[in-house]
DNA sequence: ACCTGAACACCGTTCAAGT
DNA sequence: ACCTGAACACCGTTCAAGT
């Protein structure tokens, strides 16, 4: 067993969300739980509560680094193209890939639930503002006569569009549909949505 | 304790998941555990595994009541309306109070995740296609000149998007949004995604 | 034949006891 | 001061033993 002098208290904060991200990725979500955290830092259960309030805080830890691991992504994939619509597609399709080849922590960051009277803490809705914001200005410079609310509303419809058909595809829980086609879907409700709005005289 | 004179075999399998749904409705998806459910039919925990093979098998015909629930309220809206797109607006009303009053109900259909292997049975597809019908059906008369194959699609982009609006905003995982924008996400998304169709040719 | 209820292998979390 | 590891109150599921 790993004594105090192992680790400083961030070394072990740090060394807890590694592994915690090794085991959904090697293991997927539902085998994250205290004791495998423990058991792969060579620690005791009750030490991660000595770093972390809770599973649902380390959880959360590991969702800011998978939203700035996707920002990071997506930032690139937008400033490499030039058009709107290419920047848009790129998006689209970074965003896409990122579900398929990360499927695990875009599932934890996704899926996971908190219990319904938890609040965001900052630094996560800080994270989360980033790739909203990073959706928003990609959609202004297709939509450049629509306000800046009207942008940061129609960024989270479409942010909620591409979770909800990833998340219903994954789980199989459309009928007639092939995961191949969550392409097609995502594709279909941005443009369409998009062109919506240009139509509605934005 | 109950004995076997006490309830036939399907006697028993329906009062489960009157139990169950009760459990849902009145304490959250959460509470719904093998034990209480046991506990509110006045059995023993063995016993639901006499009917059920388990829990998820449970959950999935709770399931199907709530499918063929909302299908029916579904279905009232749309045919009191006349045009084609007072009829969807009806739809999506229906939905988004279906959304709100029966929460709990709504929670355990569209965020319960089966283990990644399991395929859905037959006759929760056949509850889950009508609902894909009807949906597909009124987007239809908006849609006269467009194929039954993208309108099928379509169909499923726009449940796909309606649940991602309606989870992520319920989950707070929205940065800046009231739960009282559901609605008015809701609609934009709809609204513009059959705008674009239109425009788009269809 | 049906049901029980103890048992098994797990959870998240706490905290007295050790170093 | 930090960490342990047993303990508590739970899970889903099984199955020998009872009626």
């Amino acid at each position: 067993m790993a004594r105090r002098t192992d680790h400083s208290r961030d070394e072990l904060s740090d060394l807890i969300l590694d592994e915690a991200q090794k085991i959904i990725e090697d293991k997927g979500v539902a085998a994250l739980t205290a004791r495998s955290i423990a058991s792969a830092i060579g620690y005791s259960p009750g030490t991660l509560y000595n770093l972390y309030a809770n599973i649902d805080e380390i959880i959360l830890h590991l969702n800011r680094r998978t939203m700035d691991d996707l920002q990071q992504k997506l930032s690139d994939a937008v400033h490499k193209s030039s058009s709107g619509r290419a920047k848009l597609d790129k998006l689209i399709t970074t965003y896409l890939k990122y579900n398929k080849n990360s499927r695990q922590r875009w599932n934890l960051l996704f899926e996971h639930r908190l219990p319904p009277d938890q609040t965001l803490p900052k630094w996560y809705k800080k994270s989360l503002n980033q790739l909203l914001d990073l959706l928003a200005d990609t959609i202004k410079t297709l939509l450049p006569d629509c306000g800046n609310k009207e942008v940061k509303h129609s960024a989270r419809v479409i942010w909620s569009g591409l979770y909800g058909v990833c998340s219903l595809v994954q789980a199989n829980n459309l009928t007639d549909v092939s995961a191949k086609s969550v392409d097609e879907m995502a594709r279909s409700l941005v443009y369409n949505y998009i062109s919506g709005l240009k139509r509605s005289g934005a």
